[in-house]
Order: C-alpha cells, then sequence, then structure tokens
DNA sequence: CACTGGCACTCCTGGACAGGGAGTGCCAAA
DNA sequence: TTTGGCACTCCCTGTCCAGGAGTGCCAGTG
C-alpha cells in the first residue's frame, strides 16, 4: 500500500471525525496538502474502498471510514497528542482534592467524561488483589453485629452478621482480635483458605459465632467478585446529534447493567496498557457502532480498569490521551496512598 | 363545574396517557360510556379549555391535557390502584435480599424503576438524622489515619486524616476511646458542639491530632450535607418515543448533577408522605415538562426521599400507588434494623 | 506509467404542492 | 340541554422537480 494511500486515508478519517459528513475527493486533495488533484485522490479512494477501509453510503456521496479504516488509523496513523499543560493542571488539581478512594473513582469517571466529551467508565479498585489492612466488628444487637473491612487500597465493605447466640462486649472484642490477627495483611486471594480455619481457632463456647462470621466474610466479601463501576457523561450520548443510528435506548440500558460495563472494560486477565476497542471488535452487542478506549490503572499491578464509549467517528488521538493520562495519574494517586 | 365535564376530563387524561396521541370528542364518547354525543362532548370541551384544564396542539386537531388539567385529575379524579399481590410480593422479595444499606438503596432505585417504567432516584438516608453508632481508627502510617464512622442507619463514612505527628499504637486506642466515649450514641446533629470540645480532653501531648481529628470530623463528616443519590432507569427517557420535546440532553445532564437531584426530591423539610409535582409546579427549569413524584421514607421519621420523574403524560395512579409501596416498604426494613 | 481535466451519471436533499383525513365550531332543530 | 349536520382549518403524507455534490471512466499529457 502506497504512502500517498495512507495519507488519503488519514484525511478522510480526520475530515469525517471533524465535521461527521461523507467526505469527497476534492475536499481532500484541497485541504490537505498531498499535491495532487482530485482525479488522482478518486482513484485512491476506489482502492481503499476496494480494500476495505472506507465505504459509501450511497453513490455519488462522500466516503467514510469503516471499522477497519479506523483501526488502521489508530494502529499506524494516528499520533497521539499529549494533554495541554492547562488540562494536565486541571487533571492533578481535581484528583488531589479526593477525599477518599471512593471519591477519587467518582472524580476520576467526571473527568474522564469532561475531558474526552464522552461516556465514562471506571471500576472500582478490585478487592482479588489488594489485602486486608483492618476487620471491624460492632455489635448492633446481642445477636448481630456489622463486620467492617478495610483494604490496603483504602476500601471499605461493612456486613451485616446474624449469631447464634447472644455475645457480650468482651466476646465481640476476642472475635475482633482473632479474625485481625489471621487477616491483617493477608491478600484476598488467600483468605479463604484462612478464613475455612477461623472457627477452629475460636474459644469452644464461641465456635458457632465464628462460623457463622466466617460464613459472612467468605460469602460476601471475599467470593464478591461482582464489582461496582461508576459511570459519567451519559448526556455526552446525544452529543454529535445521537450518534447511534438507532435509539439511545439500549445504550442507556446497557450503561445501566453492571454485568455489561465489566465486559465492556474488558476481561481482567488483560493486562495491557492500553486497549481500542473499534466497533464489531467489540464483544458487547449493543455496542457495535462504538469504540471503546480502555486502560488499567494500578499502583504497580493492575488493580481496575477505566475507559471512555464513544462513537466509531471519534477524536482517537485526544481520547487516547486523555485516558491513557487520567490512568497514569490515578495510579500514582494510589501508590501515594499505598 | 359538571359532573359530567369532569368525567371528560378523566376520559382525556386517561386516553391521552395510553395513546400519547391529542383525543378528539368522537373518541370520548365513543370509549367512554357517557351516554352523550360528540356534540355534547365538545361543548364540554370548549368549557374545559376555556377553563384552562386542556388544549389544542393545532386548531383541528384533539386536545391534551394541560399541567392544570393534571393537577385535577390527580387531586379530585385519580383513584389510586394499589399492587398488584404478585408486585408486592415481587419488591418484597427483591429487597429482602439486601446485604447491606447501600445495597437497599441500589435495588430499591432499580425497583422505582422497573415498576414505573420511569427514571427513578433515590436519596442515601441523610446522616443529619441518624446518631453516631461506633467509630474507628486505623493507623495507615505513622502520620496518617483513617477514620471511619458507623451510624445507626448502618451508614459508613470514611475518611483520611493527616496528623501532625507520629502516633504509636496505643496514642491511636487513646483517641479511640476517646471520640467514641464522646460521640457514640449521640445525634449527628449535636456532634459538632461535642466535636469542638475534643481536643481539650486528650492528653496533652495529643492535642494536635485530636484537634486534627476534629476538623476531619467536623468538616467532612459532620457538615457534610451534601448527600449521596441514586438513579435508575435513564432508558426509560427514550420510552415513548423520546418524550420530552426538546432533546435529552439537559435531562440526562440533569441526572448527573447531584444538587439539581436534590433539589429534585425537595427540600429536606418536606415532611408530606407524597408530593406530586406537575410540569411547571416543578423548581428545576429543565424539568418543567417533567412531573416529579417523591415520599419520604425512614424508620418513624423521614431520612431521605426516593422519586420518579416522567413526562407529565405519566400514569399517576400506577406511579403514585408504586412510591408509595415502595417507600412504605423500605421504612418498614429500616424499623427492622433500628 | 502515473497523473489530470472533463464529462456524463447517480443519488440525496429540500421545497412546493395537492389530496385525504381528523377534528373543530357553530347553527338550527328536537 | 342535547343533537345532527356542515363548513372550515390544519396536519400529514406522498409526489414531483430542481439543485448540488460526488463519483467513475476516459482520453490526453509529461
Amino acid at each position: 500500500m502506497d504512502d500517498r494511500k495512507l495519507e488519503v486515508l488519514r484525511a478522510i478519517v480526520e475530515d469525517y471525525v471533524a465535521t461527521q459528513e461523507p467526505v469527497g475527493s476534492k475536499a481532500v486533495s484541497q485541504r490537505h496538502a498531498l499535491g495532487v488533484s482530485a482525479a488522482t485522490v478518486r482513484n485512491d479512494m476506489a482502492y481503499l474502498e476496494e480494500a476495505g477501509y472506507i465505504q459509501q453510503p450511497h453513490t455519488s456521496a462522500g466516503r467514510i471510514p469503516t471499522a477497519k479504516g479506523y483501526r488502521l488509523f489508530v494502529d499506524r496513523l494516528g499520533k497521539i497528542k499529549p494533554l495541554s499543560a492547562a488540562e494536565r493542571r486541571a487533571v492533578h488539581r481535581f484528583l488531589a482534592e479526593a477525599i477518599d478512594l471512593d471519591d477519587v473513582v467518582t472524580r476520576t469517571v467526571r473527568l474522564l467524561a469532561q475531558l474526552t466529551h464522552q461516556v465514562a467508565v471506571v471500576q472500582y479498585p478490585s478487592l482479588n488483589r489488594s489485602s486486608v489492612r483492618h476487620l471491624e466488628l460492632v455489635s448492633l444487637t446481642p445477636t448481630r453485629l456489622m463486620l467492617v473491612m478495610i483494604t490496603d487500597t483504602g476500601r471499605v465493605e461493612q456486613r451485616y452478621v446474624e449469631v447464634p447466640s447472644e455475645l457480650t462486649e468482651d466476646d465481640v472484642l476476642d472475635l475482633r482480635r482473632l479474625v485481625n490477627e489471621q487477616l491483617q495483611g493477608k491478600a484476598l486471594a488467600d483468605a479463604p483458605r484462612i478464613i475455612a480455619g477461623l472457627a477452629g481457632l475460636a474459644r469452644p463456647e464461641l465456635r458457632a459465632t465464628a462460623s457463622a462470621l466466617a460464613r459472612v466474610l467468605l460469602d460476601s466479601v471475599v467470593a464478591r467478585t461482582e464489582e461496582r463501576v461508576a459511570v459519567a457523561g451519559a448526556a455526552n450520548l446525544t452529543r454529535n446529534g445521537n450518534f447511534f443510528a438507532g435509539s439511545l435506548r439500549p445504550i442507556l440500558e446497557a450503561l445501566e447493567e453492571e454485568v455489561v460495563l465489566m465486559q465492556l472494560l474488558g476481561r481482567a486477565d488483560s493486562n495491557a496498557l492500553l486497549t481500542v476497542r473499534i466497533g464489531d471488535e467489540n464483544e458487547v452487542a449493543d455496542f457495535r457502532e462504538a469504540t471503546v478506549v480502555t486502560a488499567g490503572y494500578g499502583p504497580g499491578s493492575v488493580v481496575g480498569h477505566m475507559g471512555v464509549l464513544g462513537p466509531t467517528r471519534m477524536d482517537y488521538p485526544g481520547t487516547i490521551a486523555a485516558v491513557r493520562a487520567v490512568a497514569r495519574y490515578v495510579s500514582e494517586i494510589l501508590e501515594q496512598n499505598r
């Protein structure tokens, strides 16, 4: 493939992203100084269409890029344009004001939405890869406890525990000491094994209670892989003259389904620094017309993903730069709070 | 105003809500057994229009209710239709599965959205009216603490505290004992006064730390009236052929603004059991074309509000019944967990 | 051999226009 | 007070037509 043909493709992608209208040969040869006439561009376009990189909405219309075309653009043509100094300052300032981890996430998601003018999705840091910092037991009634778990990512999880027999204040302190001795500092991945042995370590009269506690710990805290996600910028879906060919309906619905959002952010095992899924590269059916740009974040290892969702016709260089910059900065913050 | 005229109004409201199309005199006289001819209905309609209850989109079109018309319908004509037994069972089952207070809220908001086919908004229980159950201090680094507050509504709040000097484990225990002695069981409304005196009660060498702690407690926990809200069912905005005359844009934007949502749910002092704000009765400009149905909930006293947002042309009896039923049931749950 | 200008052709778009239909207001009669 | 009838208004839909943008192809040129 010719170098000039690539330039033509780039011109088409850039113009189409900017104007949202099919771009014709004349526009390409005029606006982008290729040094050739419109007729020549037409020949190249015919080639690019044949090769599947662009298409015509109808005869006698300009060309628009296909998913394959965008893919080529992203892989070989797009030069990522870094955030402006002002933007970078704004990101830092806004995130620095976060008061706790949850706040970091909600701020991040808003920031991404605002920066990219798209729908942003941020996964709360995954529990599985963090470890236990502290466990707290609070007795609500003699037969009812509140279990609070604090992880080293600053995450707090809380659960009610119904216990079989009445507990004294001392019993609660005993249990509290026990679970902390056993679990403090341990990775959540290792926790199930430890929890299984908990009941056996308690005083005989507390065995039943300890095993109730163990059950709750295991069931709802450790085994809980259902992870939360924050969403912002849904209003941006209506930008650019509601971009999804069909209605907004299925998209809005999908955005409220946690399962779908997790799929959107990609399987947890993907450790790639940054992924771009264009159009039908996407697994989720409702997002076949969309592009998703995601990045992993975390202190050292990846503990979660964030990303934005937009039309395939998006400003790739800008979006990619924004997602990458924000992910990096959030990682830094987590690093500091380690 | 004639009885029959009211019946005509009811017929118009009901048909319009069902079909979303202006309803004409013939339709009214045929579908609703009023025992009068279309011509008579026309006379009544002329009267109702004169009085401002209905209006014509244009000459030679049927009539649609005005906000004033809906208001009359709600106040005098709509008989609330209770939920079906199956619906009631579903509500109970779904909410009973909640694992903690946050989960109650997220489940509630989904439930409301599903039940009413509208956008649902639920305020997390307000801190101001609850009291302190327990305070926990966890040292993260020698100069950094995590403060966790648990309230009697089961709510957990967490904050980082930077302290001026390094603390030993014993110092932390001391502080923990101090704040709990002072604040446990106290209403959050009374807390600021108590917190002000905290530093004075600490050991001399812990004064500086205690006052840092007090500042965080006061600043971010107690004075924090910014309250969280959960939203669900945004996809329902596109139901009924995107009902808002203009674009969805401003609505979607407003739904992401917590401040706006709080306004939507009404000022906290409103203790009315159930309010219906129709069209321009609404304070928020973006919702002038919408109706908001809200209810307070809480164990005994109101600790939060929930509601749904939909087109003025909504199924009032059904919506009101759903909001009321859900609010009641959530209140019951809170009562039990007291 | 690659590039260019010219030209016929296709197809979308927007405005104009007419016919059909739904619904009204008014009037005279029961 | 109610009713049937009738003229009138206005929206909606489909059709038609002209304008415009863009293409594909071809023959000519360096």
